[in-house]
DNA sequence: GAGTTTCCTAGGGACAATATCATTAACAGAGGA
DNA sequence: TTCTCTGTTAATGATATAAGTCCTAGGAAGGCT
């Protein structure tokens, strides 16, 4: 059996959206699933778990369903409109709904472990596992921390992430989009495309025509030559577009705390020389670095033209550094004193 | 009685009287004249109790005065000049100190095109002629004439010369060589030229030197000795007839001060202020009586000292004086001893603890028998204090250099060079390290400024030329202090905001810089005043004792004179860019050595690394630069007692604060404060120096004098105890223990639940959280016991000035009596008082009250005490080891005080015989309320607050939580959860708080706060209890409003004027301000007087920060100058409890002015006020007294004429139906104004329609009063209009029309029948 | 159908700061009239 | 000589940064009496 597909039409009468958008033009959906090409990665649909969060509308949903028909199809929506409108639409169907948030990190654990209700095979590091997919939308804008935290999570192999290299298709706004697929030496070049570096292999599968996408690198739009819809297609539609990425999450070895500690620091001086930039990450350490990084081409180059493993390198001897300072006393608590009487 | 009957009276009166006043004054004249010919009308004027609100709510009315609530267009252009100007100043004044002549002229020529500066512009030309002249660019005489005509004809034809032009002149033709015929001549030129008279010209002290007094008057005998302003005058005859001994009795004939009448023109010179040590009397008087009695002291001092047999040897004259003066004292041996061997250096540093052989003041004093010997003891300590204070705020930086030196030099001895060096050693290394790059650097600017480096004619990297370009900017700046100063402030600096601004080890760098900067500047402030007083006094002949007085108070007169001439302030900008210049060298020095082990090889490894380290941290997203501070230098400073880098600018004062005569002086000697403390807001100071410059607010100088006049001293006994519990480190009451180094959680392993990571991220922060403020409160302790210290014996006393509602604050942050029990618990009155029989029931109720038990009648309270007489001796002959009985004490320090000071009553036969230093404190019962009762008449609130009679105090907060306790029962019945666990825990002291900030509009949340504060002692479930908060503030909120009725009323009639005055458009303004579309922004915020006279602007707008760059980082900073839209929401939060503050702080410095009358001993933390134990009868009679003679007056109503009449003719923006008559004719108007205008009319137009109208109304011509009646505006109809109100509507679409209503205050709630006189008889209001 | 309640959303607040890029304004200099 | 055009630079404005997201007021709608 089939699920109906509604339409924009249809859709559009759904009353709040939360600041949420989704493409709802079942033409680009089958288009970007056509071109995702899951049934290479996916060979035994019956045991295959998808994981829907935030699924909204759920038209991409339907459409998924009914081209792939995975043995589990969870979604996880608490948001009222939306739930009950998924409730109708799949009230007979062996889709499964959960009134749960996604923002909570509690409602994970409930739907897997508490609840038992969708579990998925746990596979080893070496490949993409294929046995679970995670698709989600986060084009709230208020929800790119969200969106910047589970990338976070495929470094620390935790939240889903720990069942292995858990692929994941994300609609965000174009903005992040952009802002995650920085290369070196690109304006947009920032820390969370270092950290999409170090952990996934991300691509740009899809993108609204709006004309933020001036800003993608060209390499990207050239290697991963992502399908453009039109703006039209997203609902609700404002001048600001959306983008599907495709996240397959790597494995690797990095000292986290201390990688973090020197990109975060070395990525506030993006244009500032390494050597001079170094200095900020504690007391003498462009004297330090100075006297351990051979490359002297290296030490030209600015924070915001290296690459993750140029990070890595520069994290090894900052571990290395007796005299580094105390990474975890990195924050700052404005707001207590300032009560001169 | 209803209200509007007793209201419109005062109405009549103060627009008549405003009619009168704006006719006599001239529209384009500046500020000041305009009130001095308001001055003339003045006594008309005080009709309302002899306060000055009438006078000074005229000033700042009238029409001429405008300083900051113009029109946008307006205010933008004067603040962006004005702000101009204060740069061009500040920069003009840093190239003339460094002889920049040419740089400083062409910043001449910039400040000459500012048009509506023009009018002081010769001010600035003056300041350049003078320097001209004394940095010898000046060949001759006929030269400086040459110039003075080429730059006045030529370069500013504008311009013209005054007195001080020709002053300068005068002093330039002195200088030469010889004194002849050519420049009598010229001298008698310029005199002939005067503008004023000659005593004008001669009125000059800052230029004119002694020396040249003397030449004029004695050798060229062209002026008259009663030309000469006074404190000079006794000076200048007394150096000629040393010079001449044979003439001196035909000069001496002629001095005699007898003059009064030259008062016309120069008001500083005016004889009848008296300098500040002789209040009182006639200068003359008072000089020949010194001169006596020193001149035989100096006899007698040769005679004595030969007895004396192991005196230390003291070399100046004067201390000789002091010090024989002393042992002159009934004393015993073993003080005579100390004394005898008392250094008496002035400059030895007050703060200089090991190099202080102290001796103990107060206790020589205390043990004086007769008045006359304590009066004696306390002139001549006054006389050593002076010079004490003098060394103090000029010398501090020195002391610390010299202090490190000597600490490195001892090591160096000792040949010690263990890697735990002391810090003094490092902080001398760092500063020889510093010296020569920052001597370079100032070079390096000095050849950029003076041209001499072109940037083309070298070739120089771009980083190069950069650097160039910013020393242009910060060169002069540089120029000014000497570098070994800079070193030092700067090191200094640094060390001082050590884990500031919530970083853990180290600082906010913008706050680094910025600091840097300003101690920067005012070290060159005081070094200035020091220079030019040396300067023009350097011919004085200082080596006799005698004349010290004179040149002291010549001095002295000098330097408030130039104090209140200085006008610059350096720009934010510049003190950030000096500041970072500083800091980014010394981060180059400065290094600390280290041990580590190096990870990889386990081994230990030795190192060095800078000190400071400058970085960046994040906190929510938003980059924060920070100044880290090396941990091995961190756990040092721990140890260091770091009170040398206290400034001394924010120590007490061993002297008499300077007292309040002007705006802007008062309170230090060689510091400028200013009256009041409005953080940057340009708008209040010029409101405040009209009034001031008008004498409207003479009884807020009289109180704050009152108030810093009061002496105090430690208290050594609580101070020992104090410091004994400190040394311990352990955590004792409110200071927490010494703690080493925070220690942080370890993280959680990787592959943990996020929840698990934001879980230890959290209690991180809130570790590291309670690890900063406990430091902090510990390092504050920590400069509290130091100053505490420091002043042990000695006599010294708090210089005080005003926030912006006008409520006093010592000007000494960090010890003062305003402090927290530690610090108050420290401090007593220097002066002694017998108790009587009084005075001992006073200390038992203070002793009760301090417990906590101070809502019982007096009688009750005072058995208190004398049930406890054991529990008292105990603690004070034992307080660590005792019972420890004051510890249970609310406010256990001052408890201590106080069983002390009882204890040792009871240790005499009789009691009231001992003279008691104790402070005795009488707090109103919720004084806001009190204020509040007392404005709304009503009684009710009246009899809580205790303004009504009663045997027994009210205790309102009692009174509240059963009212709180009853809401809640009725909810609990209606089965409310949340009322059913909360109905069982209402007590007062729940409550207390959020019922007392109520008044001073406190928040939801903050009263949530404050009331989960208490509740977290019964639940433990944290989101529990704030859940539980919430639900009782709510609770709590409404049970104070229906007790305090008439009291709400107020509070939210106030709030309303505040919202609408804030929303409310002048007629005057212009597109600028509707650009963002119909939306203005709003510029007028809310100004009222004070029953004083005080104005108050309340500061809140919308602040506009920008970015600077500086040598380390850009720094973000608000510019003071710009013109920014009103924050409405905090000028209607803010005014009612600012409001309240004002009517507070008037009745404070009232109480205080009444109490100075009657020779009390007067201090106050606000609404609590302080006396001698045997004085407090007295004091509470003067408190209900002034507190009547407050409220007398109905204040609401005087406020709201006050409001009527400064925004009349405001508008305010309105909606109304679409579709209503009103609104139909309000859109023909605007198309006919439309079709006039040939484009579309915007409410900017209807605003400039509106304005021509209420000036055709208010023209003198009937004839335009005419016309302006016949003209038809959208406003206009809209005034005929009654039932405005129902027509409004709230929708914002379509439906709804933007329309302009006049603005409208809210009516005057009815006031109640309680008659503020019945307040005489309640003994209770302030207890 | 009026009023109450509920739920959403905006919007205020503390991106209570800083590096860097984009855009605009100002300015100087050259070349043409 | 004066004026206009153009290239350069200074000044100003905009945007991203990190990464648990605070709360409450106000308004519309929806479901109830």
């Amino acid at each position: 059996m089939s699920l109906a597909v509604r339409d924009l039409k249809t859709l559009s009468k759904i009353k709040h959206y939360y600041g949420f958008k989704y493409v709802l033009n079942p033409a680009v959906n089958e288009a970007i699933l056509e071109k995702l090409q899951l049934e290479k990665t996916y060979g035994n649909r019956a045991r295959w778990k998808v994981l829907d969060l935030y699924p909204g509308p759920s038209q991409q949903a339907a459409l998924f369903y009914n081209r792939y028909k995975p043995g589990q199809y969870a979604m996880m929506e608490s948001r009222p409109d939306f739930f009950q409108h998924l409730s109708q639409e799949f009230a007979e169907s062996p889709l499964e709904i959960y009134n749960k948030d996604p923002y909570e990190w509690s409602s994970y654990v409930d739907l897997i472990d508490r609840s038992q209700a969708f579990v998925p095979e746990k596979q080893s590091l070496d490949h993409i596992n294929d046995k679970f997919l995670c698709l989600a939308n986060l084009t709230s804008t208020g929800h790119e921390g969200l969106l910047m935290q589970w990338y976070a999570c495929i470094g620390n192999r935790n939240w889903i992430q720990r069942f292995g290299r858990v692929k994941m298709l994300l609609w965000v706004p174009t903005t992040a989009a952009i802002k995650l697929l920085g290369v070196p030496g690109s304006l947009s070049r920032s820390k969370c495309s270092v950290v999409r570096e170090a952990f996934t292999e991300t691509k740009l599968v899809a993108t609204s025509d709006t004309k933020e996408i001036k800003q993608f690198d060209s390499s990207v739009m050239h290697a991963n030559n992502p399908i453009i819809f039109s703006n039209k297609d997203v609902w609700p539609s404002r001048e600001k577009g959306i983008s599907l990425l495709e996240v397959d999450p790597k494995a690797h070895d990095i000292d986290l705390d201390n990688w973090e500690y020197v990109t975060k620091h070395l990525l506030i001086l993006k244009k500032t020389p390494l050597l001079e930039a170094l200095d900020s990450l504690g007391h003498g350490g462009k004297d330090y670095f100075k006297s351990k990084i051979e490359d002297k081409e290296l030490l030209r180059k600015t924070p915001g033209e290296l690459t993750n493993d140029e990070f890595i390198y520069i994290t090894g001897l900052f571990a290395n550094w007796p005299f580094k300072p105390d990474i975890y006393m990195d924050f700052v608590d404005i707001y207590q004193e300032e009560s001169i009487m | 009685m209803l209200r509007s009957f007793s209201r419109s009276a005062c109405r009549v009166t103060a627009i008549q009287r405003r009619f009168i006043t704006s006719k006599g004054s001239k529209l384009l004249k500046p500020a000041s004249d305009t009130h001095m010919s308001m001055e003339s009308s003045q006594n008309s004027l005080g009709a309302h109790g002899g306060l000055d609100f009438m006078k000074s709510s005229q000033i700042s009315m009238s029409p001429g005065f405008d300083p900051y609530d113009m029109s946008h267009a307006s205010a933008v252009k004067s603040m962006t000049q004005s702000r101009d100007v204060m740069q061009l100043w500040s920069l003009l004044e840093a190239c003339l100190y460094s002889k920049y002549m040419k740089r400083a002229f062409s910043i001449l020529q910039s400040l000459y095109l500012v048009g509506p500066h023009r009018h002081y512009f010769i001010d600035d030309y003056n300041m350049y002629l003078a320097s001209y002249v004394e940095n010898g660019f000046a060949k001759s005489i006929a030269d400086l004439d040459r110039k003075l005509s080429d730059d006045l004809q030529n370069s500013f034809p504008a311009c013209e010369y005054n007195d001080k032009t020709l002053s300068i002149m005068i002093h330039n033709a002195l200088r030469s060589e010889e004194v002849n015929d050519s420049v009598l001549r010229s001298i008698n030129t310029y005199l002939k030229m005067n503008m004023k008279g000659i005593k004008s010209i001669i009125s000059h002290v800052d230029v004119l030197t002694v020396r040249d007094y003397e030449i004029l008057l004695g050798e060229l005998k062209v002026i008259k000795s009663s030309d000469i302003p006074d404190a000079t005058r006794v000076l200048v005859e007394k150096n000629i007839s040393a010079r001449q001994p044979a003439s001196a009795d035909e000069e001496g004939q002629e001095s005699p001060v007898l003059n009064r009448t030259n008062t016309l023109n120069d008001k500083r010179s005016a004889p009848s202020r008296v300098e500040d040590l002789t209040k009182g009397i006639e200068p003359a008087k008072m000089a020949e009586l010194e001169v006596e009695s020193s001149i035989s002291l100096d006899e007698a001092v040769q005679s004595l000292e030969k007895d004396a047999a192991k005196l230390t040897a003291v070399d100046t004259l004067g201390m000789r004086v002091v010090r024989h003066t002393l042992l002159g004292l009934d004393l015993n041996e073993k003080q005579r001893e100390k004394i005898a061997q008392f250094h008496f250096k002035a400059e030895e540093n007050l703060l200089n603890l090991d190099q202080k052989s102290s001796i103990d003041f107060f206790e020589i004093y205390r043990s004086l028998k007769s008045d006359a010997e304590r009066a004696k003891f306390d002139e001549i300590l006054e006389s050593f204090n002076q010079e004490r204070q003098k060394a103090l705020e000029n010398r501090a930086t020195d002391a610390a250099k010299e202090r490190w030196k000597h600490d490195f030099e001892e090591a160096r001895a000792r040949g010690d060079i263990s890697i735990e060096k002391r810090l003094n050693v490092k902080l001398w290394k760092w500063y020889n390290a510093m010296l020569p790059l920052l001597k370079e650097e100032v070079k390096n600017s000095a050849e950029v400024m003076s041209g001499k480096v072109k940037n083309s004619t070298k070739r120089l990297s771009q980083e190069e030329i950069k650097q160039n370009r910013a020393r242009l900017d910060y060169g002069p700046y540089l120029q000014l202090v000497e570098p070994e100063k800079m070193c030092v402030i700067t090191i200094l600096e640094l060390l001082k905001l050590n884990s500031t601004g919530g970083v853990i080890e180290g600082m906010r760098t913008a706050r680094a810089v910025i600091s840097v900067g300003k101690a920067i500047e005012m070290e060159f402030r005081s070094e200035q005043l020091l220079k030019n007083e040396s300067q023009l006094f350097k011919d004085v002949n200082k080596k006799s004792h005698e004349f010290k007085k004179y040149v002291q108070r010549a001095k002295s007169k000098f330097r408030s004179y130039k104090i209140e001439e200085s006008k610059v302030v350096w720009p934010q900008a510049a003190r950030a860019k000096i500041g970072s210049i500083m800091i980014s060298m010394l981060i180059h020095v400065a290094k600390v050595d280290l041990e580590g082990i190096d990870p990889v090889t386990k081994q230990k490894v030795y190192g060095e690394a800078p000190a400071f380290s400058h970085g960046y941290q994040y906190h929510n997203g938003s980059k924060l630069g920070v100044l880290k501070i090396h941990r091995s230098l961190i756990q040092q400073l721990n140890g260091e007692r770091l009170i040398a880098s206290v400034q001394p600018q924010l120590l007490p004062m061993l002297v008499k604060p300077r007292d309040w005569k002007n705006w802007k002086s008062g309170g230090y000697y060689y510091n400028q404060s200013s009256l009041i403390r409005s953080k940057d807001s340009p708008e209040q100071m010029a409101y405040l120096k009209a009034v001031s410059d008008a004498n409207a607010i003479d009884t807020v100088y009289k109180g704050l004098n009152v108030l810093g006049e009061t002496a105090w001293t430690v208290n050594r006994k609580v101070f020992n105890i104090m410091s004994e519990v400190w040394n311990s480190g352990k955590d004792f009451l409110d200071i927490p223990g010494i703690q080493e180094k925070l220690e942080l959680l370890p993280p959680p392993p990787r592959d943990a639940d996020p929840s698990v990571h934001r879980e230890w991220k959290l209690k991180n922060k809130e570790l590291a959280n309670k690890f900063s403020s406990n430091r902090s409160i510990r390092c504050d302790s920590n400069y509290k016991l130091e100053i505490a210290r420091a002043f042990l014996g000695e006599k010294f006393y708090f210089p005080h000035n005003l926030d912006f509602r006008g409520r006093a604050y010592p000007l000494s942050p960090h010890f003062n009596h305003l402090g927290n029990d530690m610090s108050r618990g420290l401090l007593i009155f220097w002066k002694g008082k017998r108790l009587g029989p009084q005075g001992l029931t006073w200390l038992k109720v203070h002793l009760s009250n301090l417990f906590g038990f101070d809502k019982a009648p007096l009688v009750e309270r005072i058995s208190f005490a004398e049930s406890h007489l054991e529990d008292i001796r105990d603690s004070a002959e034992n307080p660590l080891n005792g019972k420890g009985w004051w510890l249970k004490a609310d406010k256990p320090w001052q408890a201590l005080a106080t069983c002390i000071e009882l204890n040792e009553a009871y240790k005499l036969e009789n009691p009231e015989d001992f003279i008691s230093h104790q402070p005795v404190h009488q707090d109103g019962t919720c004084n806001g309320l009190q204020h509040y009762a007392a404005l709304g008449g009503d009684i009710e609130g009246a009899t809580q607050v205790n303004l009504i009679p009663n045997d027994r105090p009210q205790d309102v907060y009692s009174h509240v939580a059963k009212l709180v306790q009853a809401r809640l029962e009725a909810a609990a019945a209606k089965g409310d959860e949340q009322a059913k666990v909360l109905r069982d825990k209402i007590t007062r002291k729940v409550v207390k708080q959020t019922v007392m900030t109520n008044v001073y509009g406190v928040t939801y949340v903050g009263a949530t706060l404050q009331i989960e504060k208490q509740l977290s002692n019964i639940f433990d479930d944290r989101k529990y209890s704030l859940e539980l908060s919430k639900y009782l503030a709510k609770h709590v909120f409404a049970a104070v409003r229906e007790l305090f009725h008439g009291a709400h009323l107020i509070q939210d009639w106030l709030a309303e004027c505040a919202n609408r005055i804030s929303k409310s458009i002048r007629l005057d303004v212009d597109e600028k301000s509707f650009k963002n579309g119909n939306k203005p922004d709003f510029m007028s915020s809310v100004i009222w007087t004070t029953p004083l006279g005080l104005p108050i602007v309340q500061p809140y707008r919308e602040a506009t920060k920008k970015q600077v760059t500086t040598n380390l980082q850009t720094v973000f900073i608000s510019d003071p100058f710009s013109v920014n839209p009103v924050n409405a929401r905090r000028q209607k939060a803010g005014f009612p409890p600012n409001f309240i503050h004002s009517l507070d702080a008037s009745h404070m410095l009232l109480s205080a002015a009444a109490c100075g009358d009657q020779g009390l001993t007067f201090a106050s933390v606000h609404d609590s006020y302080w006396t001698h134990a045997c004085d407090v009868d007295l004091m509470n009679s003067s408190l209900r007294e002034q507190f009547i003679k407050l409220h007398e007056v109905d204040l609401i109503e005087r406020l709201k004429n006050e409001f009527d009449e400064r925004y009349k003719n405001y508008v305010q923006i309105a909606r109304i139906d679409r579709r209503s008559v009103l609104a139909r004719r309000i859109i023909d108007i605007r198309s006919k104004l439309s079709k006039e205008l040939g484009r579309p009319a915007t409410l900017a137009d209807e605003i400039y329609m509106e304005k021509k109208r209420s000036q055709l109304l208010e023209s003198q011509s009937l004839e335009d009063q005419e016309k302006g009646k016949q003209m038809v505006t959208t406003v206009s109809v809209v005034e005929t209009i009654s039932n405005l109100k129902e027509l409004e509507t709230k929708k914002t679409d379509g439906s709804a029309l933007m329309i302009l209503v006049p603005m409208k205050l809210p009516e005057i709630p009815p006031k109640g029948n309680f008659d503020v006189q019945d307040l005489r008889n309640s003994r209770y209001f302030f207890s």
